[in-house]
RNA sequence: CGGGGCGUAGCGCAGUUUGGUAGCGCGCCUGGUUCGGGACCAGGAGGCCGCAGGUUCAAGUCCUGUCGCCCCGACCA
């Protein structure tokens, strides 16, 4: 491709809508354009780098046996009735009517379709395993979409579904796709981990998260480095930790005016903060919580709702607070309470002679023996991993990564095909439900993502497995001919030879044309100037490590081959 | 939806306080001089100042409404 023909549009000016690098470079790049919001057209470089993906992807899911089909995008909203989830996908899902008033949507995910569609053909236990895969736009009408393709509200997604026998066929598809993944992330060029995660809303049970590292990602994760444990930070379980070893004293009530946080109250009674209880009111459909954990603990909020067995969990507000507890906010406590479900986290426990909210205002309590004063309708691990951490696997402490979530594994079990009726006769001729499994890759996230991990203050550095183009030629004098000749040379001998090659033929000044080539990051460049014709040889540069080096013109079709290679 | 901010040329911005001929930089077009990391000179094109209504002799600027966008929180590939 000859720059002058491509339809790359770069701009020298951060647009002031783009807050992360991955889209502020895309932008600038020239290779996407906003229609809406979290709504994108992908030009040329973008696409290609997209299809990249896609073709890894295709590769590892074809590899295991994974049949590629494509499903509707309008659906009818009678499956999603089925499942219920017409009503719990709420503003989430675009909606839309024909003209006859009949309601539709654009498909957010495909489980209820893919269900639909394989129980309608597949009768016997012969016809299974069957994994069926597809790579198309997805509709989610987020919240907020935001950080350009890292959260739109329309993406590309490869989705695949596993269909088996039993649970023991589940867990063979599931393995298969874990490790489609880890081939898939690893030849994209990508640092990642997979994490263990919750399994949300979607139902069904044991789920991984892939995530690509990278100080954007939106997720946290806590991993340890002395066995494999790695989870998302929602997710991630944790021992009860021990405390001090004290005498037992009695309950003693004390004055704390004005000491509403953590850290005022124990800096005001010279203790530090995992000597406090903290005491955090919430709202559920079925009333009110009292969650406590250590002064120095967080709550984790995903493990309290999964414990509870709730779909809403929200802080209450300072009205509900004085109604419940007949105080404010800063100086409630457990100790005494009976109209409310108290939940302790396993470490509370174990705390003795600790401090916490007295219900009334200015008070706290201080020598509370948790296992005597207070009386917890749950004990169970509810509060949120931290750094340092000891690892529930090996007791090593653990570290903390933030993640961008580019792949999740996910086992459904039985939901969608008990909720949609697909069965299957067995040798015995029993009628059976298909036990499901679903896969999917952000492919737009992921090309985000390569680009979080892999760029500098001059542009993107594209790993050569999902680069646009994996050279330019750049000719540093246009109107020089014997320039103009050899780089034109050096561009047919690539392109013969299969390289993706761009050859740089605008009538710039090399500053420019360097500069694009360093923001668009190809991740090689061949200069074609002075120095090359002299040496009779080719001169590149690295885009990564920005080294440079001349290889001899004979030859060096090669040498260019295999440095990409190692790129 | 709650909180914060912004809509003026393709991009980045000034002008709004105090109403009075719509500006700057980059980019774009023409010609010339340049040419190894975003050149220089000269000339030029390009604006319903987000949209609608109002106040006024007069609105980018004041008032009301509305739409869109960005950032922080609850959602997730």
């Amino acid at each position: 491709m000859k720059m002058t023909n491509l339809y790359a549009p770069t701009l020298r000016e951060v647009p002031a809508e783009a807050e992360v690098p991955s889209h502020q470079l895309m932008f600038r790049a020239g290779m996407i354009r906003k229609a809406a919001g979290g709504v994108y057209s992908y030009l040329p470089l973008a696409w290609r780098t997209l299809r990249k993906i896609e073709q890894i992807v295709r590769e590892e899911m074809d590899a295991k046996g994974g049949q590629e089909i494509a499903m509707p995008i309008v659906q009818p909203a009678e499956i999603w009735q089925q499942t219920g989830r017409w009503d719990v996908y709420g503003d989430e899902m675009f909606r839309l009517k024909d003209r006859h008033q009949r309601d539709f949507c654009l498909g957010p995910t495909h489980e209820e379709m893919v269900t639909t569609l394989v129980k309608q053909d597949v009768r016997s236990y012969r016809q299974l395993p069957l994994l069926v895969y597809q790579i198309q736009n997805k509709y989610r009408d987020e919240i907020r979409p935001r950080f350009g393709l890292m959260r739109g509200r329309e993406f590309i997604m490869k989705d695949l579904y596993s269909f088996d026998r039993d649970t023991d066929g589940l867990e063979i598809s599931y393995k298969k796709m874990y490790d489609a993944y880890s081939q898939i992330f690893s030849r994209c060029g990508l640092e990642f981990r997979p994490v263990e995660a919750d399994p949300g809303a979607i139902g069904g049970s044991g789920t991984h998260e892939f995530m690509v590292i990278a100080d954007s990602g939106e997720a946290a994760i806590a991993y340890c480095d002395g066995c494999d444990f790695a989870a998302n930070v929602e997710k991630a379980e944790l021992l009860s930790l021990t405390s001090v070893a004290e005498a037992e004293k009695p309950l003693e009530k004390v004055a704390t005016p004005g000491q509403k946080t953590i850290n005022a109250v124990a800096e005001y009674l010279s203790l530090s903060a995992d000597r406090l209880i903290k005491s955090l009111a919430f709202v559920t459909e079925k009333g009110p919580i009292l969650a406590l954990v250590r002064g120095d603990h967080e709550v984790n909020e995903i493990k309290l709702a999964n414990l509870l067995n709730v779909l809403q969990l929200e802080m209450a507000g300072e009205k509900e607070i004085q109604s419940l507890f007949h105080s404010e906010p800063g100086y409630i406590g457990p100790v005494g309470l009976s109209n409310v479900t108290i939940v302790a986290d396993a470490s509370v426990m174990n705390m003795v002679n600790a401090v916490c909210g007295a219900n009334a205002a200015d008070q706290h309590l201080t020598n509370v023996m948790p296992l005597r004063d207070i009386k917890p309708a749950h004990v169970a691990d509810i509060r949120l991993i931290r750094e340092g951490d000891p690892c529930p696997r090996c007791g090593a402490p653990v570290k903390t990564a933030r993640g961008i979530e580019v792949g999740q594994v996910f086992k459904l079990h039985t939901k969608y095909s008990q909720a949609l009726d697909a069965t299957y006769l067995d040798e015995n001729g029993q009628e059976r439900l298909m036990v499901m499994g679903c896969y999917g890759v952000g492919v737009s996230r992921t090309m985000a993502a390569a680009i979080e991990q892999h760029h500098d203050a001059d542009g993107i550095i594209w790993p050569a497995s999902i680069a646009p183009y994996q050279v330019v030629i750049v000719p540093i004098n246009t109107k020089d001919e014997s320039q103009m000749t050899m780089a034109e040379q050096i561009y047919r001998e690539l392109s013969a030879a299969g390289v993706e090659v761009v050859l740089d033929d605008r009538e710039e000044r090399s500053g420019v044309k360097f500069k694009d080539a360093d923001l668009i990051g190809y991740p090689l460049r061949i200069t074609v100037g002075p120095k090359a014709l002299k040496e009779n040889s080719v001169e590149l540069k690295v885009r990564r490590t920005k080294e440079s080096l001349l290889l001899p013109l004979d030859g060096y079709v090669e040498g260019v081959i295999r440095l990409l290679a190692s790129l």
